[in-house]
DNA sequence: CAACCATTTGCGTATTTTGCCAAATACACA
DNA sequence: TGTGTATTTGGCAAAATACGCAAATGGTTG
């Protein structure tokens, strides 16, 4: 792999940067068995429903959902069941640690 | 894929969010030629050294990292090189965007 | 020991992210 | 039009990140 040049590595970070967060992996982890309206994925991830809504502009926004409206609901979907991969080797990153909570130098 | 519980989903985002940083990708890309101390990846990354030291910890602190010194060097290596294979996906995700520079919501 | 090199850490500052509440908006339907 | 439901947005405060400089640490060598 060639090396990549600022522009494609801060592309690729923002994507990255929009999964890291635990709320937005719930989101994730329940889209994954199909599109949801906002009021279902709120049940999930226990946080103010206007902060659920802000998650998913934010997983919107880097590509990774898309959205649709439909009567008075919005309907959210994985645009890349691809993302869900990842968490073999993230499972196998982890468990190298054997720290499984706290990132030094990272709250 | 069952629910994943909030401690597992902490845990991935963390390694996540450890990946999303421009430097830390560059880094990363860096090492997936092989090991390289410090002042290697310093001059890859464009930032005080002590900034790339700490994008260092962060990377090595998800797991994502090893390091060994020698002499008074210290060595870094990529731990999991499954890393690399995101790239893919993420691509897609980008290129589904036509939006290459930027999330709404997020700086 | 002293000088030196590579790396990490302490600290201050600037910027970003997070999350809630309240207000605004969008839509359905009586 | 007026009411009710679903979702987004504005504004604000608290917490987390990013980054450079300077100082500290660990190791090598004269």
């Amino acid at each position: 792999m060639k090396t990549a040049d600022k522009q494609v590595l801060e592309t690729r970070a923002r994507v990255f940067k929009a999964l890291g967060h635990p709320s937005r992996l719930a989101i994730i982890d329940d889209l994954a068995g199909g599109e949801r309206c906002v009021c279902e994925l709120n049940e999930s991830v226990d946080a103010d429903i206007s902060t659920v809504s802000r998650h998913l502009a934010v997983l919107k926004n880097a590509g990774i959902l898309s959205s649709e409206k439909r009567g008075n609901q919005v309907f959210y979907r994985l645009e890349c069941p691809c993302i869900t991969s990842f968490y073999d080797c993230v499972e196998k990153v982890i468990s190298g640690t054997g720290r499984p909570v706290g990132i030094k130098g990272m709250k």
